[in-house]
DNA sequence: CCCATATTCAACCGGCAAGTTAAGCAAAGC
DNA sequence: GCTTTGCTTAACTTGCCGGTTGAATATGGG
């Protein structure tokens, strides 16, 4: 089980469900397994379960059992591709695309060898 | 149309699509007519405008008419909230600065069209 | 060994999402 | 005014997604 860095594909449509997105809150606090983290929902543990397998897809859970349980906890590195994506969008203020490649220019001093700007 | 602020739902489920997020990727650089967004995908015309409502609807776009064009335009605070949300989770550093330069370097390739490769 | 607990698997269903084509509108151009 | 260009809508197909139930599997306890 390489877990070969899920897709943002993975990750994203992950996160578009409510419950999934709830699940992760509750598993922020602690690690919990299966049966406790199906307790709160008004569904059946069947979809719990399908749910959490989803998450661990996409690299955002690990589940590991011990015993007869499988304890479910958070993987908090799952998060960060898309986040720096995203971060990608938010960053700069509303259009100051100029800003923003001047900005890059300094900020990334590996850029191309040398910076030599006209 | 007071586009009442999306939920997390609409708009991790808007990322989930790489034609999506390629589309936003697009935009990234300028504002772009429907037809021209359309151009270097192979799907019709038709389904890009319905990923461009499904983006607008997530409040990740915005579109305006002017003449017979329909020009989109980023709204890169469309993903202020799914940002402030994943930072919740953000146990480790907010963004990280390397991952930031790498993920620059790749989602913009063309940013700058003066210092091209030899 | 047998039973209870913990979790998944399998088969199934309804609904929605993404794509298609074809038709419909709106604004420009000749 | 008719045609072309730009884009959306409508109707339809297909496939996946989220849920259900019921059986299967694994483990621990008495």
């Amino acid at each position: 089980m390489p877990a070969q860095q899920p897709s943002l594909d993975a990750i994203f449509s992950a996160l578009a469900d409510p419950t999934r997105r709830a699940i992760l809150g509750m598993l922020l606090e602690d690690d919990m397994a299966v049966t406790d983290v199906a307790a709160p929902f008004e569904m059946s543990l069947a979809a719990i379960s399908k749910h959490l397998a989803v998450l661990a897809a996409a690299g955002l859970i690990r589940q590991e059992r011990r015993g007869r349980i499988i304890w479910c906890k958070l993987e908090p590195d799952g998060l960060r591709n898309a986040s720096v994506w995203m971060q990608g969008f938010g960053q700069f203020e509303p259009v100051d695309l100029d800003d923003f490649e001047r900005f890059l220019r300094e900020a990334l001093p590996l850029a191309d060898g040398d910076d030599a700007q006209p």
